[in-house]
RNA sequence: GGGGCAAUGGUGUAAUCGGUAGCACGACAGAUUCUGAUUCUGUUAGUCGGGGUUCAAGUCCCUGUUGCCCUACCA
């Protein structure tokens, strides 16, 4: 047997991803500091402004900003706003509201690599002085044509043993908006033969005659992404880079540019360590920002922030917590196998977080009527009682409000069957069921109208059953039971209310890939969901809904989140007004009853 | 015909020097329950294939297979 020194009483060491392996190991060499300080540890989080954040960019952010945080470390925050023609300021608003609202904090301001856009050019200078970068004058056909593919080499430029001086005397005037948009580049001069194509002179500038969201037309050259990135990790003394698989091919790029920026340098620049995990790749879900711009402009669906959006902003308005961003990421590693991830663990995480926060409510979204017929025979029937309701039965510290009960009520239409099976607790004529902190009631008689519909159930109630507590023993000492507790809303305080029942926005689990068998027709809409949003717009609430009760805590991003009971977990839609309630379905409770009678 | 990367239950992930294959979600059973929820208990099921080294292999070596990425003046 080995040695077992382990103490099983000691908690087993959290196990730690590679990522955190690999800084572990860093810290302790004294890679970039002080051997054991862990306060060197420097990340990001460098998206583009082209689009809205998705779940996929949730992870990349908990994992970076999680990493500085666990480390003593710092996080950064740097917009990559390399290419005018496709960013926004309204992309960049909504990334630092989503990622402030994620609960990221980064280190002083906002950055943008366009404010490094001069020591870029500098540098690209240097590269030239150097014979390390040439100004290509070839079309870009021919420049695609002349780069071979992954089997042959490529052929070199003409214009790439051009004298430095030429080549800076041409840079400076793409600079200065002598030229065209796609009328030259500058390049790396690497190797033309390389088997990694991003090695085969790599252009590092393009023309662009465009005005920037920030630079505004002080630029007619624009860096491309593969110069800009790594330097701009170097500005900011980056020292673990992460990013995701695909640039896996990049990174001896990245190196090389490094390199070539401190050949004959004395004080190097910083050279950040690249390391890339597998995406997020979540079912049912897309995350291409080009196929998700597709939705909303074709209208598909309202917008960035349509709750049924894989968006931040999206997935926000649907009702779901930063904390269940947290625990998905999580929950869904790192690694670098490409996998895919169960979005029921994003819906799990989020139950599990509102299960202990969020407020109890009694809402009916298919409402019946149902008559008390004998309410008048124990007092006055126009009578109003009034119930105390806890709000969470697993969090005693939330407190209660009143529930008020009378001769009328709604209750959900699902509730009630004319002709239920044995192991259906819920009412039918002649069955007892309780109403949740009310009473018991029996089901004596239902009204049809002529086309088949229930219109109306009649109930008596069990005066001893007040409060919904059981009835006393009867004289031979037995107590009555009842198997099924069902929730309801009286019809003299409803208050009316539109919910929007949000459910998967595409019926296939991978939504983005294309069947076996597809000759080119397919498109990812084939597979949206036509019932992804089912308006229910009559629903009853129960008063407590229609303002925060005082005994409720706010939440930290003031959306208003409550638990159905029975139901699911909805949240209050920014379209909600006093007079017109808007709740959102964020997820359905589990519920073994619908899935056994599916079976 | 090239280069890079990856492979552990249904899914996602752990396993420190080569030493009991663990956790989560799911599924299935049962208990509890004024939510068919929650909670609790139990069950299920895994190292891509073939060789090799070793007392001992998910881990080391050889070999094969499968999947993903790479030929934008996108990021």
């Amino acid at each position: 047997m080995p040695d077992t020194n382990t103490n099983p009483d000691e908690p087993k060491a959290e196990s730690r991803n590679f990522i955190e392996q690999i800084v572990d190991a860093d810290i302790a060499s004294g890679k970039w500091g002080d051997a054991g300080d862990r306060s060197v540890v420097a990340t990001r989080f460098p998206p583009e402004p082209n689009g809205y954040l998705h779940i996929g960019h949730a992870k990349s952010i908990c994992l970076n900003s999680g990493l500085a945080e666990q480390f003593g470390g710092t996080f950064k925050l740097r917009f990559d706003d390399t290419n005018p023609a496709k960013e926004e300021q309204e992309y960049v608003d909504s990334i630092i509201g989503d990622v402030e609202w994620l609960g990221a904090r980064w280190e002083g301001e906002v950055r943008f690599a366009s404010d490094y856009f001069g020591q870029f050019y500098e540098w690209a200078r240097d590269l030239i002085a150097k014979g390390l970068a040439y100004v290509d004058e070839q079309s870009p056909e021919q420049i695609r044509n002349n780069r071979g593919n992954v089997t042959e080499p490529g052929v070199n430029s003409p214009f790439r043993d051009r004298p430095a001086a030429e080549s800076l005397d041409l840079f400076a005037r793409m600079k200065a908006g002598e030229f065209e948009d796609g009328s030259m580049v500058l390049r790396a001069k690497i190797d033309m033969a390389s088997p990694n194509m991003n090695l085969r002179d790599p252009v590092m500038y393009r023309v662009l005659n465009a005005h920037h969201h920030r630079t505004g037309d002080t630029w007619h050259i624009y860096p491309m992404y593969d110069w800009a990135h790594g330097l701009e990790d170097s500005i900011e003394g980056i020292t673990h880079s992460i990013c995701t698989l695909e640039f896996e091919n990049h990174r001896p790029l990245y190196d090389w540019f490094i390199d070539a920026i401190n050949k004959d340098r004395g004080e190097p620049i910083h050279h950040p360590q690249q390391i890339e995990f597998a995406r997020l790749e979540p079912t049912y879900i897309i995350t291409s920002k080009r196929s998700l711009k597709l939705l909303v402009d074709e209208n598909h669906v309202t917008g960035w922030d349509d709750p049924r959006m894989p968006t931040i902003s999206g997935l926000r308005r649907r009702g779901f917590t930063p904390e269940s961003f947290r625990s998905f990421a999580k929950a869904t590693g790192v690694t670098k196998y490409k996998g895919s991830h169960d979005i029921g663990l994003l819906e799990a995480a989020v139950r599990d977080h509102l299960n202990t926060e969020a407020p109890r409510r009694m809402a009916v979204l298919d409402p019946i009527k149902v008559v008390i017929t004998n309410w008048g025979e124990h007092g006055d029937e126009s009578r109003i009682e009034e119930f105390n309701a806890v709000n969470n039965p697993n969090n005693p510290d939330d407190g209660s409000r009143t529930v008020t009960f009378g001769k009328e009520i709604y209750i959900e239409r699902d509730d009630f069957m004319e002709d239920p099976p044995k192991k259906f607790f819920r009412l039918g004529p002649g069955r007892e069921v309780r109403l949740r902190y009310a009473y018991w009631v029996t089901c004596t008689d239902f009204i049809k109208d002529d086309a088949g519909n229930i219109t109306e159930i009649h109930c008596t109630y069990d005066p001893q059953t007040k409060g919904g507590e059981n009835p006393p023993p009867d004289a031979e000492g037995k107590v009555r039971k009842v198997k099924g507790t069902i929730h309801w809303v009286g019809a003299h305080d409803a208050v009316d209310a539109e919910v929007r029942l949000i459910d998967r926005l595409f019926t296939a689990e991978h939504p983005a890939k294309a069947p076996k068998d597809d000759e080119g027709g397919w498109s990812f809409m084939d597979n949206l969901n036509p019932d992804s949003m089912k308006v229910v717009r009559n629903a009853k609430f129960e008063p407590a809904l229609a303002s925060r009760t005082p005994s409720e805590s706010a939440w930290a991003d003031g959306i208003r989140r409550y638990q159905f009971e029975r139901l699911g977990y909805f949240c209050e839609d920014r379209d909600s007004t006093q007079s017109n309630l808007v709740f959102n379905r964020t997820v359905t409770l589990r519920d073994s009853w619908a899935k056994n009678a599916g079976k």
